[in-house]
RNA sequence: UGGGGGAUAGUUUAAUCGGCAGAACAGUGGACUCUGGAUCCAUUAGUCGGGGUUCGAAUCCCUGUCCCCCAGCCA
């Protein structure tokens, strides 16, 4: 755990602390989280988990995982099982208070029965075109349906028609009986059960009606007890209508409480987006490492830890906002310094052939594991005659600022030696293919015995003893801040980054990472945080950059031009 | 033009209900450093506009402006 324990204050938890000190709900918190299982969940998502999970345990109360799955023509059994495990990985607890919206199909059948009965719901036989006529538009009040006079016994009997497949799709649906002329469309005799001939995931074919969202989630929310249930802004319009349902039927109100839903910058947040993503091949599947989702950025290298931290340092609000992507990586990199072991690896090597050592030598020098974390230990890396360092760690000649490598300059290969450039050689096109440099024995481990100094250490491999590897590097997805800023008849897809995935093919890893499994994750010093992909091979490690190192002479370059 | 919400540094947010506008991210300058990393120090920058109440207003009142959501048999 490297997060803050206490999650920043909002105005959630005022309401919660007035609730506690009145005993509204004798002084109970209960949360949930609502998923539909239509997509994989994203960072959005992890806002909404964080926020009900860590209000519950702050206030010693309960966390529940609920299933919205109302809706099987979207929804399927992987895409829970991937949000099982997604928030499971989070770190939210709902021990054993794992739900769907299905367990409740009959008991929410029977409170419709009863509401017919009650003269407040009755079947209509308008079609979903008439019924949008119907119900008028923001300035116009609607007009009841002609069907809306049924008599209860009629409504009962279609009802009963309806459950036991009657019906053709679109014939009828059954419509609380509230208000055609409300301000609030909601309220404008809002469905609550259509007919969908579609197997349920969980139900299989025991129903042909499924309860409307509208219809289903307050008396979901209601049968778990759930005392403070928290949703986006969207579902403020719906809250009169959710307690009009439970007061009609007489059952326990919680309370809900909207909040903004979280938006990123050069990012999509919408599961109707993010499906498009996939479907389209844009990216290779839902866990992509450039996909905002929980499977994305766990495959990316990002922590659980760092996501909890991220959710906490944006906070919790009612006005529409959009977070800097920068916040995230400050997030992930702040963990990943903490936790993460260093290692040495050359993403573009240049070879370096040392002159004066002997050649077929080997020396094992002993490199820290974690400056962060002394009781992460120590390793060895060899160092010998031909190494690898990066091809931009050297300039011919060298610009103003820079200070690495260059002819006639001496440097410091990191836990090595000094080594100092003495010549440069060139293929026949006058690419620079080798360096040839001297070393200074006195300066072993990267110590200098007379003091003297040196303005730049690079990273390194041992030519002979390196690894191969493959890297990945990842450049946002998108080009624009707000990716919905599209060109007049375009949209989203057309601001995606060309550039956002780059494989490096060659880079060399020094040998301890042979040791490394998928997950594993590991700073390549100077170069940012990795982390092993599940497409690793015993030949060929295959390594993801989940978000590179701070990067001030990167800053200096782009200033100077 | 109906209804529901919202507006505090560049960004995301605090301000214990009328009492010194505070933090994080981003930016800038510096120190330190065997990662141009990390760390440390310093620093730039804000209450949507106009009135009013008050000793005192981000907070209360009036008024205006701008932004978001709602017309699925989606959630």
């Amino acid at each position: 755990m490297t997060e803050q324990e206490t999650r920043t204050r909002s105005f959630i938890h005022d309401i919660i602390d007035e609730d506690i000190r009145s005993g509204r709900f004798g002084g109970r918190v209960h949360t949930r989280f609502p998923p539909e299982p239509n997509g994989y969940l994203h960072i959005g998502h992890a806002k909404a988990i964080c926020l009900n999970s860590s209000i519950a345990k702050e206030y010693g109360g309960k966390f529940n995982l609920r299933f919205d799955d109302t809706n099987p023509t979207k929804e399927e059994q992987r895409y829970i099982d991937a949000i099982i495990e997604d928030v499971r990985w989070l770190g939210a607890d709902w021990e054993d208070r794992l739900f769907y919206a299905s367990d409740y199909f009959q008991q929410l059948y029977e409170w419709a029965v009863q509401l017919i009965k009650d003269g407040k719901a009755y079947v209509d036989s308008l079609s979903a075109e008439e019924i949008r006529e119907y119900r008028g538009t923001l300035t116009e009040p609607g007009r009841n349906s002609p069907y809306r006079d049924r008599s209860v016994e009629e409504n009962l009997e279609l009802f009963e028609k309806m459950r036991r497949g009657e019906f053709k799709e679109g014939e009828a649906v059954l419509r609380a009986k509230i208000d055609m002329s409300s301000p609030n469309l909601n309220m404008r005799d809002p469905v609550m059960y259509r007919i969908l001939h579609t197997e349920h995931p969980r139900t299989g074919n025991k129903w042909c009606i499924y309860p409307m969202y509208d219809w289903a989630h307050g008396q979901s929310d209601s049968i778990e007890g759930i005392t403070h249930s928290l949703c986006t802004l969207e579902f403020e319009d719906h809250r009169p209508l959710y307690d009009w349902f439970l007061d009609q039927l007489g059952i326990y109100h919680p309370r809900q409480i909207e909040f903004a839903r979280l938006n990123l910058t050069y990012t999509v947040l919408s599961k109707r987006k993010l499906i498009r993503l996939v479907e389209e091949g844009h990216v290779n599947g839902w866990d992509d490492p450039r996909m905002p989702t929980i499977a994305g950025m766990r495959r990316r290298g990002y922590t659980p830890e760092a996501i909890r931290d991220f959710c906490n340092m944006v906070g919790v609000a009612k006005s529409n906002s959009i977070v800097e992507f920068e916040m995230l990586e400050h997030a992930i990199r702040q963990d990943l310094n903490r936790r993460a072991e260093r290692r040495m690896a050359v993403l573009r090597p240049l070879k370096v052939v040392i002159e004066n050592y002997p050649e077929g030598q080997t020396e094992w020098l002993e490199a820290i594991n974690n400056p962060e974390d002394e009781s992460a230990g120590t390793r060895t890396i060899p160092f010998s005659r031909e190494l690898y360092i990066e091809q931009e760690d050297f300039m011919e000649e060298p610009v103003k600022k820079f200070y690495r490598l260059a002819p006639g300059r001496e440097v410091r290969l990191r836990y090595g030696y000094f080594i100092t450039c003495t010549d440069v050689v060139k293929d026949e096109n006058g690419q620079i293919i080798e360096l040839r440099c001297t070393y200074d024995p006195e300066t072993r481990g990267g110590y200098a015995p007379d003091g003297r100094k040196v303005k730049a250490t690079l990273h390194w491999v041992s030519a002979e003893h390196a690894r191969q590897a493959e890297v990945r590097l990842f450049d946002r997805l998108f080009l624009t801040e707000n990716p919905d800023d599209a060109p007049e008849g375009q949209d989203f897809i057309a601001n995606l980054n060309p550039n956002s995935l780059e494989v490096v093919e060659n880079a060399y890893v020094e040998p301890s990472l042979a040791e490394a499994k998928p997950g594993d994750r590991f700073q390549f010093e100077r170069l940012g945080y990795f982390c092993m992909d599940p497409d690793s091979t015993p030949e060929k490690p295959v390594f993801n950059r989940t978000v590179a190192l701070r990067d001030t002479w990167k800053k200096i370059q782009q200033r100077e031009e």
